[in-house]
DNA sequence: CCCTAGCTATTCAAATTTGACTAGCGGAAC
DNA sequence: GTTCCGCTAGTCAAATTTGAATAGCTAGGG
């Protein structure tokens, strides 16, 4: 499940229902298009597919007065266990490529959709797995150029540790906030944690 | 230009002449795959793409022995200035989207085939850019919710903060390695500057 | 009242990426 | 001496991404 998917699964369920062009404006309210890679065409390919995958359903074609007709959209039972299963995985594996940052920055766009405890838990993992990677970056580092790799390569992998050292910090610093008390989570008030309307309770997943 | 066909361009370039497999077997030595999103089909492609295009040029098909055929490739003096070019312009441009960093990370393997006072000006640039953009984020905050986003997006955007001000000391850093004569420039050694054939292969591997 | 610009909502062809697959050969284990 | 593994080198169909193009409508300036 790439950003892009859960991002526009994400705004759907959000919205309880929704149609592309909603899902778009949202995304760039986020700057989303800077952050994540979210272009129109990306967008509209990921509802249909999501459709013919079962997760979404199309719900209605309504004109809307000014350009083309809307194509509504909202989550099918699959598609919330789907939400919340690539939530919680994308927020807790590191991944291992740096780039992948763009999926864990989509799950933490929809954090209040988790419980609190499940989501202080979820971050913890996350930040051993952190702490494992500043591990193997200092390996790589203090090898240096024994394995002919030109020496100026060291130079990106202490852009790579920096960056993991923020992220560390950062993690940190997400934990101590839910932990004091900040955002409004699923378990705590009607804002994120249920779907739209019409809709099952949310799946709650262990 | 995107990083993929940079570093492709990049490593026949250091080679003089050089096949698809053996760009991949450098590029994963580098560990390119994690932080730039090197797949053995783009290398191929690229390769292919850019002898099209006049960038690079067919050298030989050489019987490796074991396995198939190799296809070698090497730059033409299109592909050499498309090269110098791309490589400065990633260097110096920060780009609108964060995710713009691979193509930054691929100039940066490359560093060395410029002038050093060429790169330090190119970085110096690209300080005050990043300069700007802590500016904008730090906008983007203090507006906070006005505009409706869900709060906790402002956590994406302390992220993004932080690892602006880690681009920032890490640039400032890097300048400072260059005035100190860290590393081989084009301008001083024959090791990177001058490409092309009769020069033996940079990079040893057994 | 006409013209331009910009918003709405989506589609589409072309480009690129993905990663599983082929196929030959050497060496090690049994 | 044969079975299995892994390396070399590259191909390919399918999936995804890109971003330009469409077309109807409205608001505002001149």
């Amino acid at each position: 499940m790439s950003a892009t998917r859960l991002l526009v699964l994400g705004v759907v369920r959000m919205y309880g229902s929704a149609h592309g062009y909603q899902v778009r404006r949202e995304l760039l309210s986020w700057s989303a298009d800077k952050w994540a890679n979210v272009q129109p065409g990306s967008i509209y390919h990921a509802l249909k597919k999501m459709a013919a995958e079962g997760l979404l359903e199309q719900v209605r074609t309504e004109p809307s007065g000014v350009g083309p007709d809307r194509v509504g959209y909202r989550l099918t039972g699959e598609g919330e266990s789907e939400f919340l299963r690539t939530l919680q995985q994308q927020l807790a594996d590191v991944g291992d490529d740096v780039n992948a940052s763009a999926g864990f920055l989509a799950a933490v766009a929809f954090l209040p959709a988790l419980d609190r405890e499940r989501a202080v838990s979820l971050l913890k993992y996350r930040l051993t797995q952190l702490k494992g990677n500043e591990a193997s970056i200092a390996g790589l580092l203090a090898h240096g150029t024994q394995w002919g790799q030109p020496q100026h390569v060291n130079a990106l992998y202490r852009l790579w540790q920096a960056q993991l050292e923020t992220a560390v910090s950062w993690t940190r610093d997400l934990i101590e906030r839910l932990r004091a008390g900040e955002y409004v989570m699923a378990d705590e008030g009607p804002s994120f944690g249920s779907p739209g309307p019409g809709r099952p309770a949310v799946i709650k997943f262990d």
